[in-house]
DNA sequence: GACCTGCTAAACAAAT
DNA sequence: CATTTGTTTAGCAGGT
């Protein structure tokens, strides 16, 4: 027991998943509370910013797990494999020609580069590349991601010379991939072909987020070169981002299309329809965001759409300095792709390595290769599991890149970036769609050793209400987190202790005394009284969301890539969409139902206090000794039976009184 | 800085 | 007697 938890617990395991990345500090060490000795509190990889070998491997391997995530995604959608022929160029045939006029034949030479770009353009174009190329070296190195690629003040002749070196390998880079586009029929040369250049120029073959940076280098005048990546990133997110810029009008659908991949192959062969979809959304444009034009280098400022759509005409047509700016735009995607596919080699080789270490044999447990559909789940099952698209997605090697397409805002970013600390709230605040977080990350949570963004309240919630009877021991309960969470099958000691603790601690968790002893279950009411009310466009939890998208230790260009290539795969157009997510998960119903405005919405809007039966029902449990209600029932708890309808989606409804506080 | 929430550790008691 | 289950207290961290 605790001498155990004490072996056990080693602190290894929190250190070194919470560490992970050093992103946030929470040093574990907290733990100091028993004081234990060896617990070098300072040692926290955070605190010096070091880490340690093995928190440097997890970190690593969280980062090579979000980057194949989406790259097998993008693979698997048959949006980026290089020799994928019949990747749907059909539906791109109309944008192509303008990228194509951009990246086309005429290749412009450094000299002439020299000419088109302005002098400070050409000066952060040349860091940019440095900095790219520093990564592309130390990721080929295995050198951690350390330091961020911080672009030496050198002096300048040597940077013209690199300059010209680099471009001339970007360029043969380039040539060569226009080959390959042009060998598979996908592109087919036609210069003059640019009707609409303000139009499909974006999405065609330039990635808006990633020429600021270029251009920017990586001091940004205004803004640290992070915080401007996490804006851009973002920005064309619609979803996450709506919030860092409220100047996009929150119609922006989830188009984030524009997001194009990390390289710009994909985007030409596979313009979507989400192209036309954002050019036709008022207000939005993914070269304008924060009311200022995100044309590289530009910045200039714009009151509205229609004056930066002015801007965008006449001081960025197709000429060829615009062009040129295009083509070096190709160029850092294509780093990006190529600093993409080693980051997934190396997935590849670590989850390969993973895969046959013993250290985690669990009977449930599938190997980390997604095996058969899934026969795993014994008996508290999943619903939404059950439901889940297995099939549309299988990453070929790495299983720990699941389907994990869609993702809700918060959430998503905020599993995605870390397993561990930042997980905090992220569930309870943001909207908790833990079921449908859940059901969509579900194949990654289970084979993947990342710590689920949800709170130990809210996942035990979710253990509950997935079985038909509201209702589990304290043992199903264990068994759910291990059957669901890889994480969750170490340091037992630690989470069951917490498990416990929260079971005892929150009172919206009731145990019942069966006949065959004691459950717990859910109180739904009580449950939604104690999450916070308002998280819907609170300025501050957008900062969070958003703030949770910076990777932590990922230096800016790096999470650009991260970020670019995560963005697009919400319009996967197989993908998952909240709608069909919703759809397959009976049980996340409520919270894929309430997405937007996750529970305060309803529950501001007309609690009653004590809404009767209704929410009780779902935690009455069989024969559950009327003595487990006592004090938190006050209504009679066995309203109608009403197991039929998911338990869950009325909780909604039936939501709780929240007087004061719940109102948002 | 106070307060709240969440996590972890740990001591203890009661039930198995 | 060893475990498991529950309860409770405490310290720490992060957010509001």
């Amino acid at each position: 027991m605790m001498v155990e938890s004490a072996s056990e617990t080693i602190r290894s395991a929190p250190s070194g998943q919470n560490g992970v990345g050093g992103i946030s500090g929470q040093a574990d060490g907290g733990g100091g509370g028993g004081g234990g000795p060896g617990r070098d509190s300072t040692t926290g990889p955070d605190s010096n910013g070091e880490m340690s070998p093995a928190e440097l491997l997890h970190f690593q391997q969280q980062q090579a797990l979000q980057v194949a995530r989406q790259f097998l995604l993008q693979q698997a959608s048959g949006l980026s494999s290089p020799g994928n022929n019949d990747s749907k160029q059909s539906a791109s045939s109309v944008q192509v020609p303008v990228s194509v006029a951009m990246m086309s034949p005429q290749m412009l030479t450094p000299q002439q580069m020299q000419q088109i770009l302005s002098p400070p353009q050409l000066q952060a174009l040349l860091q940019q590349q440095q900095a790219l190329m520093l990564q592309q070296v130390s990721l080929a190195d295995g050198t951690p991601l350390g330091p961020p690629p911080r672009a030496p003040h050198q002096a300048l002749g040597n940077k013209q010379l690199a300059f010209q070196q680099q471009l001339l390998q970007m360029q043969q880079l380039q040539q060569q991939h226009l080959l390959n586009l042009q060998r598979q029929g996908l592109v087919s040369l036609q210069p003059g072909q640019a009707s609409g250049p303000l139009q499909t120029l974006p999405q065609a073959a330039v990635c808006p987020t990633d020429l600021p940076q270029l251009w920017k280098g990586e001091g940004a005048p205004g803004q640290p070169a992070e915080d401007s990546v996490k804006q851009e990133g973002l920005d064309l997110t619609g979803s996450a981002t709506t919030a860092t810029s409220f100047a996009a009008p929150p119609k922006v659908s989830p188009s984030l299309s524009h997001h194009t991949l990390p390289n710009g192959q994909p985007t030409v062969l596979t313009p979507r329809r989400d192209s036309s979809s954002h050019e036709e959304t008022p207000g939005s444009h993914p070269l304008y965001g924060h009311g200022e034009c995100k044309w590289p280098g530009c910045e200039t400022l714009c009151e509205d759409l229609g004056q930066f759509i002015k801007h965008l005409n006449t001081e960025h047509a197709l000429d060829d300095r615009s062009t040129a700016q295009c083509r070096v735009q190709m160029q850092v995607v294509q780093q990006l792709e190529i600093q993409l596919a080693k980051e997934s080699e190396r997935l590849q080789a670590m989850m390969a390595h993973l895969h046959m270490r013993p250290s985690e044999p669990k009977p449930f447990n599938q190997p980390l290769n997604p095996v058969p559909s899934s026969s795993s789940f014994s008996k508290v099952t999943v619903s939404a599991a059950d439901s889940f698209p297995d099939g549309l997605v299988h990453p070929p090697t790495s299983a720990a890149a699941p389907v994990t397409p869609l993702r809700p805002p918060g959430l998503s970013s905020a599993s995605l970036h870390s397993g561990g600390p930042a997980r905090r709230r992220s569930s309870d605040k943001f909207c908790s769609p833990i079921s449908s977080e859940l059901a969509q990350n579900h194949e990654f949570y289970k084979n993947a050793d990342v710590r689920p963004p949800f709170t130990y309240a809210s996942l035990i919630r979710q253990a509950i209400l997935e079985t038909p009877d509201r209702q589990l021991t304290l043992n199903e309960i264990y068994n759910w987190f291990t059957r669901m969470f890889a994480y969750f099958r170490r340091n037992t000691a630690t989470w069951k202790n917490a498990v416990r603790h929260n079971l005892s601690l929150h009172k919206c968790f009731v145990r019942v005394e069966n006949v065959k002893g004691a459950v717990w279950t859910v109180d739904e009411r009580e449950y939604q009284k104690r999450r916070p009310p308002k998280m819907t466009g609170s300025p501050t939890l957008v900062k969070n969301m958003i703030s949770g998208l910076s990777y932590g230790a990922l230096n800016a260009s790096y999470q650009a890539a991260l970020a670019e290539s995560s963005f697009p795969l919400l319009n996967s157009p197989g993908m998952l969409n909240p709608g069909s997510a919703s759809s397959l998960l009976p049980l996340s119903h409520e919270d894929v139902g309430a997405p937007v405005e996750p529970l305060p919405s309803n529950g501001s809007s007309s609690p009653p206090r004590l809404s009767p039966p209704q929410y009780s029902h779902q935690v009455q449990v069989k024969e559950e000794p009327a003595e487990a209600e006592e004090d938190r029932r006050p209504g009679p708890p066995l309203g109608p039976p009403n197991p039929s309808t998911a338990g869950p989606p009325e909780d909604r409804d039936l939501e709780e009184e929240l007087p004061g506080e719940e109102l948002s």
